[in-house]
DNA sequence: GTTGATGCAAAGGCTTTGCAACTAA
DNA sequence: TTAGTTGCAAAGCCTTTGCATCAAC
């Protein structure tokens, strides 16, 4: 039974969905999107510093970065998770549900896991909330490096 | 296979524990721990509502609530968990571990299963992470009230 | 009497908002 | 052309910090 994913759209769905809803294909949101493509998941100001390493030409202001990102999440495209103390992480992939944080660096990191993915919807799937349906889970994973020099 | 849980400290034991650590029992921890015993987890300007409705007589600021749930949560008694935006959630009980987060009323309920905590740590305790040992998960089930009526 | 803890106000960090200028369609 | 977007700056919110005062021990 294995758990159906929403997909991550490539810069060519994301341009067509903008479109099919009837929202202008700007600079800018390309450039957020490609540079969520690549984080995975990222901050406002990670995204802004990515766009600025890469597109020296593209200005971009920290407000439209915020309001894109903002727009997608509600748009249901990026998940919005979200990092200790007063940070919004924002997710781009929907389907991408297992994050290991970590308290040292306090970042995120990546988990793929699809047996632990589908066990757990499983075993919510098969539970009862009073009166609530569930959405979608997020499970964090918080960790501390296991020894003392730099993991990769 | 039972999960062993961190239990919840009452006053007195609260107390002994800030003495042990060599810390003062002042007015202002007892309003916090009590108020964070009642209210499971909350917010800083929860608990300091909280105060202020029960305790007219006790002067308690916003950064001295700050103060004591951040050093309560370094402390490991409280745990951070966290708010959709940008407010820090405590959570009085270290080994509760699953959130039912109500995502139109924008708060969180309690979800106590221990057949499913144990099912998930078990799950995790039996993988590696390159290079990270676990300290603790946090299981966000996010949801909406399915009926219209509101729900209790 | 000693320190640690508190309260106040100011500073900080991140996010949101208002509005004129811009640009995708 | 024109309505949706952007950029800028200001405002907002929550949290942290510095320091004089206070109180637990």
């Amino acid at each position: 039974m294995a758990r159906r994913r929403k997909k991550i759209l490539d810069i060519g769905r994301f341009s067509e969905l903008l479109r099919d809803r009837g929202y202008r294909v700007t600079k800018q949101r390309l450039a957020v999107h490609t540079a969520m493509l690549t984080l995975g998941h990222a901050t406002a100001d990670e995204v802004l510093e990515y766009i600025e390493d890469r597109q020296k030409g593209l200005k971009v202001s920290v407000s439209s970065v915020y309001n894109i990102l903002s727009k997608m999440a509600d748009m249901g495209l990026y998940n919005r998770i979200q990092g200790i103390g007063s940070r919004i992480v924002f997710d781009v992939n929907p389907g991408r549900h297992i994050h290991l944080y970590d308290s040292r660096a306090q970042l995120f990191k990546e988990i793929e896991d699809d047996e632990l993915t589908s066990l757990i919807d499983a075993q919510l799937k098969r539970r009862t909330f009073r009166g609530y349906r569930m959405d979608r889970f997020d499970l964090h994973i918080i960790c501390h490096p296991s020894r003392k020099k730099k993991v990769q």
